[in-house]
DNA sequence: GTCTATAGCGGGATAGAC
DNA sequence: GTCTATCCCGCTATAGAC
């Protein structure tokens, strides 16, 4: 705690930022510093897949993302992840450095889902639609991952902010590319006169991403079936914008 | 962590709760447990008010609630609170019996400050009011004092998921009457079919609320004046209700 | 690959001086 | 009222057996 008062320094923080730069170097970070054991390429035992080392590294990440989720950046602990994997928290070092190296590759994978799940929504779309038809596109998609797909995406997101610099900054440059791309979204619909122009353009779009981003807290299958979430999510983003 | 994979128990958790009991013991809980110090009633040093020891107090609730709001539960340590409040940690001692406590009482007045805000406006409007408006008025009112006045409100509402089960308890109640509040604006909305009928009230109105709450996130001054970036708030939700 | 045991440190809390 | 010194526990990380 060193900053002074106020407001967070970087404005657009979390997951859409402003700056319109899109860097390119995509695979820039995995679990840097040498990854100490990895599983061996052949599996001796069992003629399957990735083996069953993968398979734990994978409950491992799945367990971190559950507990960053419920519990934050400095309230996920070592023993928690263990627990849901299903193994002794030391087993953990087998597969990675240190425990920010495994809460840095959760947000990572978890934002690149989200920005993969929602290109590929838009690029499904037919050619003739409209701005708001790609607007509507990306908040259905948006939902799905976050609701349905992938724990590891709402961890992302809604933990962004508390990551220590380090791992901040690794998940900067995806974090711009995905504000990027709602950003043209939303000026496509400007400019096609698809929304309102007595909106204020960056604050509309927070507070579209805000309700999409909050609903993890609340949305339950039971309460209301995703397809029904959705489509309320997509009137009211309709209305709202346009003009 | 013992509760398995899944989502959080309780729906509607954090600010709206569906549960529609209003209970009435208002003053509940203070900060329990025997309160050790407390400054003396009279201060007799300077003729001023409430003299420094109450001040010294509220400025380690302030930091407590700038440093919960960056680094969530877990992540604010009393080393922090003292650094901004300016005084050793232990000292901290002298106006608090522990940690928890002070977490406590930042979330509660924060959770109050939100309620009696909303109230207020809504009170203050004239008779002849329609649904909506006293929906837009809440919407106002929500976002002055989440990003104006109140670092203990957003603190309050973005962090309440995280909090231990005992300090989440007291919450709770608040936060039923607070989501009360809201359902019955819904409500009134649509019987006065002010509403469009074709969304599903609750996730209408999480996702209204979800968007208003995600503001601390993104939101400075500099980026745009609070009263533009609420009135883009209100022609939004505005236009996303109605029929 | 996964475990048990343990080193090492950070952070909450207490004692007691001033 | 606020500080310094200190206790002690919980958590990350390492050592080394199996």
């Amino acid at each position: 705690m060193t900053e002074a008062r106020g407001r967070v320094g970087a404005a657009d923080a979390v997951v859409p930022s402003d700056t319109s730069g899109d860097t390119d170097r995509a695979a820039s970070a995995r679990p840097r510093g040498r990854r100490r054991g990895g599983p061996s390429r052949f599996d001796p035992e069992s003629s399957r897949e990735e083996g069953k080392a993968a398979k734990t590294r994978e409950r491992i990440l799945d367990a971190a993302a559950v507990v960053l989720n419920r519990k934050g950046y400095a309230g996920t602990r070592l023993a928690d992840i263990a627990e849901l994997a299903q193994l002794q928290a030391p087993a953990i070092y087998y597969y990675f450095p240190s425990r920010d190296e495994v809460i840095q590759e959760v947000v990572q994978v978890g934002l690149r889902r989200v920005l993969a799940h929602v290109r590929a929504a838009l690029a499904a779309l037919p050619d003739g639609s409209t701005a708001m038809d790609r607007i509507l596109c990306a908040v259905s998609a948006h939902l799905e991952i976050v609701l349905r797909d992938s724990e590891y995406a709402s961890a992302a997101i809604r933990h962004a902010a508390e990551l220590p610099a380090p791992i901040r900054e690794v998940q900067l440059l995806d974090e711009r590319r995905y504000g990027a791309l709602w950003r043209t979204l939303m000026e496509d619909g400007v400019a096609a006169g698809e929304i309102s122009s007595d909106l204020d353009p960056r604050a509309a779009r927070m507070f579209v991403l805000g309700a999409l981003n909050w609903a993890p807290e609340w949305w339950s299958e039971e309460r209301g079936p995703l397809p029904e979430t959705i489509s309320t999510a997509r009137r009211l983003v309709l209305r709202g914008l346009r003009p």
